[in-house]
Parts: structure tokens; sequence; C-alpha cells
DNA sequence: AAAATTACGACAAATATCGTCTTATTTATG
DNA sequence: CATAAATAAGACGATATTTGTCGTAATTTT
């Protein structure tokens, strides 16, 4: 075997265990210590991270979080890195912020004048139109981390009803309309509450719990398979052309059956709580919509004109 | 040098132009022609993708979109590839699909247990919410591919009165809702149209043109900032919990003046076509929401309620 | 036909690598 | 405080690899 093939090997072993003593790599690479000390010198040399220590119980231990073996992409999988990229750069924060920034000059650096440019031009004809948010979530990174290591997390919490403090440890991050949401188990009333990120005002870290909690996916999914309280079936009947140029996500589960050009009746199960946001989506429409069932609805409707 | 320097250093090296011989490398390496084609050879054995050719005006020439030199990326930067990806799996489509999976597969083929475990846990607390959206766009990659190489496109369009054909180029993808719109040059009335991808039914690829076009973000750009038609100061009596409920963008570019614990004015000034729109967002709040002026806006408001 | 180029085999010289041995140092353990 | 188990590193000869030179062949352009 050859050297440099030996020495990526050796990368790659030592990058599997935390910890290794010379004899042992010996051993697996049928060598002796010596070159594998040799090695590893030179290894360090590349930049490999891993310290020794000296004396009985010693050995040499990774250093952690540092560099991974080499990888190498095609083209195209270094154009998908830079899309990406390029795609979430729209938000205001974003955790890894610096680590993206890295990457992309660590991959452009070493490519070729006219590949370069035809990579870097890809970001110019990609965008993804987010609501624009002022608001900064300088914690974001924290709490996203807090989330991967179940760490509790203090926060002054700026909530609807003034400024609150809490003790709750998160269970992942998702964005929705620009903003950052977080859920986290609250040690206090001992439930899962959803937070926003930017309306948390000061936060302290705290030790790593033992908890099980849920990840958010799973929560994610509980969530919106709870099944529907007073399931009430509605109809509407609204206009082609408004729905047309409307994207809200309320048409993209119901049923439409178009009655003529222009005209179709809507069928649609909403719980009997989401009545004042039907009446307000409705409202908006105008003229282009209206309730035929159920009464409670229409009557909700005309107070609610008549407001 | 060793040897494993200079292999890693001519593959940087012929990265970096297109066309090289064996004499010009030898020259620039200090060694015998004879040494570089071994080393070459080895190169091409590694996968360094170059071909070569005989006899005079012969030489090498590098083969392009195969693999690009190896990088290595600390645990970190790992991570932010893998939380952008997660980021923008929720879309029904996006370009690079395949690539998405090849490097993932790479990045974590050669981590050790714990770390490929931390990494992949990652994708279990990000999520990003977007509307979800049953329409395919099997076309989105090639409409993407042909922004950045100017490629002209056939295609049948399903546009708001029936369906169409187009010959056009586009200048970029963007999403907006969960939807991907494409602008592109028309080259039938040789303008800039917005075009929905879900919308396309079927599309044949042209040939490539030498028209100048602005690109996606110069012109996002222009469009944004084209100065707004017949603007109008308008004055809204606004409840804050209405406000503060409601995530519209509308609210970000206002300036509100809070009269008391509850209600404030607010003051924004908007394009006289967008009054419709206006309408209907005062119109969704009910009574929490109240105008003030101009009187026209009143008028349209009261109309809009007697429909 | 000549020149420029890749392709590759053979062989000896140059260089690098490796194992063994040695010495020194550090640290934990009993 | 001695001992065992580690790293650290120098010296040196044996072995392995790399390199340069030379030679031959094939291909392509001029």
């Amino acid at each position: 075997m050859s050297k440099m093939k030996r020495l990526i090997d050796i990368w790659l072993y030592i990058n599997r265990r935390k910890a290794f003593t010379a004899q042992e790599l010996a051993e697996e690479f049928k060598v002796s210590t010596r070159t594998i000390q040799r090695d590893l010198l030179e290894l360090t040399e590349m930049g490999v991270p891993f310290y020794s220590e000296v004396g009985r119980n010693g050995g040499y231990s990774m250093l952690h979080g540092e560099m991974l073996p080499p990888v190498s992409f095609t083209e195209e999988e270094t154009a998908s890195i830079i899309f990406t990229y390029e795609s979430l750069r729209q938000y205001q924060d974003i955790p890894y912020e610096a680590e993206i920034d890295s990457v992309m000059n660590k991959l452009l650096a070493q490519v070729s004048e006219p590949l370069r440019n035809k990579l870097a031009s890809i970001q110019k004809h990609i965008f993804m139109k987010i609501p624009h948010r002022i608001e900064k979530t300088p914690y974001l990174k924290t709490i996203f981390r807090a989330s991967i290591t179940n760490q509790i997390l203090f926060f002054s919490y700026d909530s609807f009803d003034g400024r609150k403090e809490k003790t709750a440890i998160p269970i992942g991050i998702y964005s929705e309309h620009g903003y950052w949401y977080f859920p986290a188990y609250d040690l206090n009333n001992e439930r899962i509450n959803l937070y926003r990120a930017d309306r948390i005002i000061e936060l302290r870290e705290g030790s790593i719990s033992k908890t099980e909690l849920p990840h958010l996916k799973q929560w994610l999914k509980e969530r919106s398979s709870t099944p529907i309280e007073n399931p009430r079936e509605i109809v509407l009947r609204i206009n082609r052309k408004a729905v047309r140029g409307n994207s809200n996500p309320f048409f993209e589960f119901s049923k439409t059956v178009w009655e003529n050009e222009n005209t179709g009746i809507l069928h649609q199960c909403v719980s009997e709580c989401e009545f004042p946001y039907i009446v307000s989506l409705v409202l908006s429409f105008g003229a282009e919509a209206e309730i035929i069932e159920p009464s409670e609805l229409r009557d909700l409707f005309i107070s609610r004109l008549q407001d």
C-alpha cells in the first residue's frame, strides 16, 4: 500500500474514534510504531486536528469539531450547494451564516476562472421571496444548538401580555412568513409552548437536560394530525377568478364544483372555532364570494358586516 | 517537495487552465516530463478528468463538469450544508434534487458514527413552513439552466385566458408563497413577462441566444424601485391586537402612532391602483380597523360593503 | 519528411520510507 | 520511588519508491 493511501486511511480511521495510540494504529496498518509516529507528524502538518498526551494513559485524541476528511464534488454538486445557500440568503437571520460564507469561499477558491464565473452566476438567477422582517433574531443559532443538545435556556420573552421570564428546552426551530418560531418544553408548566425567536429580549444558556422530548418534526406532525374540533361542513359560492388570483392555502384542500364559466360551489370541513377566520376571508372577497351554509356562519358574517 | 504535495498542486494547477502540455508542467514543477506523465497517469486513476491528444499541437485538456479538487470542511461547515439542504426540502420541486442527495451521502459517508447521528439530527430540528402546493413543476431545472445559459425555450402556457404558445428566454427563477415564478424575455412581444413554472404544459428546448438580458436580481431590483404611480397618503385607525396577530407585510413599511393602549393611527403611502386591495384588507379586519382618509377610499369601502 | 506531441518500457541513480534500536521525557500506578 | 506505558525524536542500514535518461512507437500538423 502506498504511503499516500495509508495516510488517508489513517485519517479516516482516527476520525472514527476519539482517542487512539500509536501502537493501535501500528497493528491496524501493519507498520511499525515509528512509521505511525512519522505519519501522524505528517498529518499534523497537513492540518488534521489531534493532540497528544505523553505518559502512561496518554495517547492521541481528536480535537473535536475540526476538519473532516476531504471530499471531492462534481460541478453539479457544487452548484447545488451554491443554489441552496443562495436561496436561504434572503433571511434576515439564519444559523450558520459564518460557515456558509467559509464553505462558499472554499468551493470557489480552487476552481478555474470560467467555472468560478459560471458558479457565481447561479447566485444572480435564483431568489426566494420571503416577507422582509426587520426584527433581529440574534439568538437563533443558540436556540437551534440547544434544540439539538437538549439544553435548558433561560430567557425574557416579550409575550402578548407583557414581558415574562421563561425556562424552557427548545425542540427545534421553524420559519413561517419570514419569522422564526421555536416550540420549547416549558419547565414551569411542563408543556410545549410555541415562541417566536425575535421576541426574546435576553437569553442565558443553562445545562444539558436528560428529559426525553419529541423533536420538531414529531411535534409538527402530531399537531397537524390533531382531529378537527367541532367539525362543520361549510358551503360557499365563489367566483373563479377570485380563487385563481388568490394563493390562500384554504383553497388547496377544499373541493369545488364549477356551476358554469365563472362561479362554483366550494365544500370544506372546518372547525367551528375557525368561523371568525372564514368570515374575514369571505369579507375580503367582497362580492366575489357568498356563504350558503351553515346559517350561523351567515349570521356571523352579517353581524360583522354591520359592525 | 513530496510527491503527494506535487500531485495535489498539479491537480490545482491543471484545474485553472483548460489545456496544458507535459513539458509546461515539467518546467512549472521542475521535474522531468517522464515524471509528469507518470503523475498524470496517477491523477487519471484518482478520477481527475482530462484527456490527451497526441501529435503536434496535441496536449492535455480538462474535461469539464467532472470532479473538482477535494475540499475539507469543519464539522460546523458540514452542518451548515445539511441545514440549508434540509430547509429547502419542503419544496415540492427544486432544481438539483439528485445532487443534493449525493452531496449528503458523500458528507455523511466518511464521518464517525456519533458525528453522523449528530449531523443527521439537524434534519429533525429544522423546518421551513411553506404553503404546500400540489402543482408539479417538472421543468424547473430546465428553466433554471436556461436562465443561466440564455437558452431559448418554447412552451405551452396555461395562462389566465387559455392556453398559449410562447417563445422566451428565462432570466432566472424565484419562489413566492410556495410557487416558482420565472421572468422571461418573450421573443414575440420583445418584453420581459412573468410566468409561473407549474403552468407550463409542455416545453421544448431551443438554441442558446446572444441577446443581452438583465439577470433576475437586476430585474427584481428595477421592478421594486419603480416609483409608485399616483401615490396617495392613506390614514387608518387600527386596533393594536389586530396588527400583532397579523403577519401582513403591509404593516412592515407603515408608520403607526399609538393613541392609547389599544388603538393607533397608521399612515402609509400607496398607489391608487392598490385601493381595492386595501379595502379587502380593511374588510377582513372587520370592526378592528377604520378608514379615516382619503374619502375616496372610504367610499370604495362602503360601496364594497353594500355589495 | 520534419517537428511536436503523447505513450510507455527498461534501467540505474537518487530519494524516500521503514524498521530497529536508542535515548529522553512525561505521567499514572502501586 | 520504582515501574510501566505512553509520546518524541535521532541514527542508520535495508528496502522500496520515485525519478531521470534513453529508447521506441504512434499520431498529428505543417
